[in-house]
DNA sequence: ATCTGGCACTCTGTCCGTGCGAGTGCCAGC
DNA sequence: GCTGGCACTCGCACGGACAGAGTGCCAGAT
């Protein structure tokens, strides 16, 4: 079998020299820059048998052969390893996200140095409020019958909400409120947290009712509505460098970025167990990126999963490299929140 | 002095013809579209001093004249007048913004209509924290000897830090450390807020000093801190579909827009009177805009100027629709605001 | 059974020359 | 001061020729 190993070797070769070059590689040159100890005819004959079973194509007869995305799909799981960082690059990865002040300000820098390692778009999800805990809830009195609801969570996310009271509200029954809402809910995981608004109705104090009853509908929207998970993404100045992989235009891509629920989904469907995802051309089932790679990886503290976070670029992409340096930001990431 | 007058009649007609067609513009198809009146031969005397005059151009000879900056700035100027939103987008403008949860919902919706309605790319800026007042001071205990500090904003921008204090910390001094805190700053400007701290750090209760000694520079840091002020941008896909007016790349131009501080201190400074601005390519003074132009205003509730919003786009555009709605979208944010 | 060198073939990208069309500048005449 | 006419200048699209790269296949070597 060292027949099939040395075709995987060539695969591999294609692949290395194909996303380095951006040009279709051919067998002479495949022959010079690898010693892989056979002729370009017999590189040749290897060539037409991995053609055959789909995972490297021609652009045009006499051209040399590109990879498919099976052929990429084989490279990544089969034919690379990822790539450490170097100790630079960790250095930098510890600098650049020290010193951020809060959890927007984290996530920013975040993106930024994904973006600036992987020469990529990036994308970071914020902490998903479904496995986020209450941290504090505030009310704040902003006119005589009108109230600003706040929920902080323990990842540090902020929400707020505006409510009317259909009465006026009296001071001190704010601060009340206040203590009884944290007492309550402190510490609560926001979807354990919704399923308990109908029982503070119940055994709130009476001078409360009316106001526990006028904010209960928000509370309970605040808590559970996960729609609005947001996204942060970078680096789209990048897509410009790689713009010859995709042929057409750039707007699809663009176009799917800014809608976040595209990309949403592929960066929050992450394996649990903390592998890297790597999703590549047309495995994204999404017409805007069946051009694209999308890699992602969950980040976390410990062993709660937070989000997600990734790099989308062209399909002809240094999967070892990115794949190492989206993993490492994501641990980095994880250790950051877990402090704060 | 018909002469000058009809000579900037020929400099809108081809500054409409060029941004609607993208084509450089012949006397003779001026002669064809406008009624001016005169023959292919006049104009062609006219389109010769006005590139004298340096308002147009033709980029080889024998093709048609395109707009210089200098021309499109007089086209601003003088030869153009708002062109009021059609029924349709006024209660596009409506819809799309009502419904928005917080201040951030409002932004990003802001955003996304603005790229929408002027298919350009739109930014917004947050609330200046600078002309913002205090809503509300929170102090959320986190671990023994750790608080978060919550800031709100009347505009509704929330920032948090974290304090590590000297001390283990004490429930009650956190909620009377809380009153004092809301007693002292709410309701200040924020400027005038950081001045007030020092004051504090003296009248402050024996049992409060060191908790308040340790708040204190966060604290000032999260008042006079100006720099993090914030930026959202959309439509960054319309930059893809007027590709072709940015030569070479459209890389500069989505750096500067990451950048954030290049367009941030263009988008924030708006003229106070409400007027909408506009910076014409060379005039950007930023050479990743130069080949850009900037509509911007400032947005505020009442008479209180909170930010600036503007879209950026090619040279080439359609300046009295695309200022119209800017100023539209701008006063209805305000509104908006106001109510929040 | 496998590899290698040689050779004919195919296709693309490029260069060059040509012709066409658009647009101009200028000038004489109205 | 406007107009029609005319010669001139370019850019661009089209088409043919050509060089280069790469392949597939086959006969011979190991």
């Amino acid at each position: 079998m060292a027949h099939d190993e040395r075709r995987l070797q060539v695969l591999r070769a294609i692949v290395q020299d194909y996303v380095s070059t951006n040009d279709p590689v051919g067998s002479k040159a495949l022959a010079e820059r690898h010693d892989l100890g056979v002729s370009p005819a017999t590189i040749r004959n290897d060539m037409a048998v991995l053609e055959e079973q789909g995972y490297i194509t021609q652009p045009h007869t006499s051209a040399g052969r590109v990879p498919t995305d099976k052929g990429y799909r084989l490279f990544v799981d089969r034919l690379s390893a990822l790539k450490p960082l170097s100790v630079a690059e960790k250095r930098a990865i510890e600098r650049f996200l020290d010193g951020a002040v809060d959890l927007h300000d984290i996530l920013s820098r975040t993106v930024r140095l994904l973006a600036q390692l992987t020469h990529q778009v990036a994308v970071v999800q914020y902490p998903t409020l479904s496995r986020s805990a209450v941290r504090h809830l505030e009310v704040v009195q902003v006119a005589t019958a009108r109230l600003l609801l706040v929920l902080i969570t323990d990842t540090g996310r902020v929400e707020q909400r505006l409510v009317d009271c259909p009465v006026d509200v009296d001071r001190d029954d704010v601060a009340e409120l206040r203590t009884l809402l944290n007492q309550t809910f402190a510490g609560a995981k926001l979807a354990d947290a919704a399923a308990l608004v109908p029982d503070l109705l119940e055994t709130a104090p009476p001078n409360l009712r009316r106001l526990v009853a006028a904010i209960g509908a928000v509370l309970v929207e605040t808590l559970v509505e996960p729609g609005d998970d947001r996204l942060v993404v970078g680096g789209t100045a990048n897509l410009a460098r790689v713009a010859v992989d995709f042929p057409g235009s750039l707007r699809p891509l663009l176009e799917a970025l800014e809608e976040q629920v595209v990309v949403l989904r592929l960066i929050s469907e992450v394996d649990t167990g903390g592998a890297v995802l790597v999703r590549i051309g047309e495995e994204n089932a999404h017409e805007a990126l069946s051009g694209a790679s999308v890699v992602s990886v969950g980040y976390g503290s410990g062993d709660r999963a937070l989000g997600g976070l990734g790099i989308v670029g062209p399909t002809r992409m240094d999967y070892p490299t990115n794949m190492a340096a989206v993993r490492a930001v994501a641990r980095y990431v994880g250790q950051i929140l877990a402090e704060s």
